[in-house]
DNA sequence: TTGCTTGATTGACATTTATCAAGCAAATGG
DNA sequence: CCATTTGCTTGATAAATGTCAATCAAGCAA
């Protein structure tokens, strides 16, 4: 594996408390590969066989059901996804592909459950990542239960800007994605920016400007519960 | 704390391979506290004090925005609930009530991380514990991006028919506690439960009698990969 | 028992969201 | 350059879901 990749990965909160001798074992057995854009690298259903993490590129996390879809994250740099099916040796919950072309470093599942196993550090490290894993969605659930596809919207456009430090950015993920991501159909979510316009949101095909912060707010109604996830 | 209570806590999977010693120090320092129904045990955006363990009755996990509120599990004995906040020592997601008289073990959170730091085989438990519980709200999430309310409930029933082992049971929460959880209102469920009458389901009060089950499942449709809670 | 409360149901209606079809505009490939 | 594709937008319409008000039924208390 290239030096960049390996220091990249060790940067990681969950690798970076682990011993050199547990870490170097792990990297051993991982494979490195690149990855042209629009390829299913997951199938939702199949045993978990790798642990990935995105060196570069994106990749979306998504799940269907009797011929629907969804978006249901989208995993960039340096990150790994799909820790917990790894972990418990089950079966993936979510499909993946790459949005763009990738370069992902690949470790065996098995490989993961044995240093678990061997490295109370890198123990400790999973349960922070699973716990954070989980809060994560659980705020998802919030967000899609407690409001409308316009105030997902406006709360995601403020995520976004929080993100950025700026009022004025570009939508990461086509429009179609995102409304996929937001639970809405991209005829909705078209209309939806529609109607943030009347709460100071400038939309010009993927830039995105707050022109008032206050009124977006006040119609957003943020909370850190839901919306905040660094906590 | 009682012997019974103590012996059924030390057999959930998170406590069972503890070392006595150290699942003695973190019961020492546990209280053991009767509720009546409907007390407000916790509120989302506290600062995570306990990890709760229910030994009898019936605690609601609820979230609220903007003067709106749903209902996102019912924890029922034995099990634990807010693992992730304890871990993190972070805030609180959702509130906690009691639904019934409700029997609980209170354990400091700070006791709780102190044995994930000190026990190997606890810190172990808790992973694949908050994996469980990570891609149970996987699950939960793709249910309701994917799926339309009265397919949200076919599948509810079709999975307490799971866990009853019988075609006729009796729903284990009030109707209006389950329109939320499963997302929609009270006059919602009450009309996609009439809806199913069509696939079969026969409805008297809180009784459930599956009378066409190949039928109800056709038009479910049900997937092991949202379903399935034990995957 | 009677009256009261609570939760469930029903009907009428409003809102939200999805679907379908058409048009537009930017990006892509000859 | 043009032609084509792709993604986005718009309008018309339909379906799903929510809201409000009234009613009903069961359980509970006086």
């Amino acid at each position: 594996m290239p030096d960049s990749d390996y220091s990249e990965v060790r940067k990681l909160h969950l690798f970076s408390q682990m011993e050199d001798a547990q870490f170097g074992a792990l990297m051993r057995g991982a494979y490195v590969q690149n990855f042209p854009p629009q390829i299913e690298l997951i199938t939702e259903g199949d045993p978990s066989d790798f642990l990935h993490i995105v060196v570069s590129g994106a990749i979306e996390l998504f799940s269907s059901w009797n011929g629907r879809d969804t978006s249901m994250a989208t995993v960039r740099p340096v990150s790994t996804f799909i820790l917990a099916a790894s972990i418990k040796d089950a079966a993936y919950l979510m499909s993946a592909r790459t949005l763009e072309k990738s370069r992902l470093v690949l470790i065996p599942s098995q490989d993961v459950r044995a240093a678990f196993e061997e490295s109370s550090s890198f123990a400790k490290a999973i349960v922070l990542e699973l716990a954070q894993c989980y809060r994560s969605v659980v705020k998802n659930t919030k967000d899609l239960k407690l409001r409308t596809s316009r105030e997902r919207l406006a709360n995601y456009l403020l995520r976004q800007k929080e993100r950025s430090g700026s009022l004025a950015f570009d939508l990461a993920l086509e429009k179609r994605r995102l409304a996929s991501f937001l639970g809405m159909t991209p005829e909705n979510l078209s209309r939806s920016f529609k109607g943030l316009e009347a709460y100071g949101v400038k939309v010009t095909g993927n830039h995105i400007v707050i022109t008032d912060l206050d009124d977006l707010t006040r119609f957003a109604k943020p909370n850190p519960l839901i919306d905040d996830f660094s906590v």
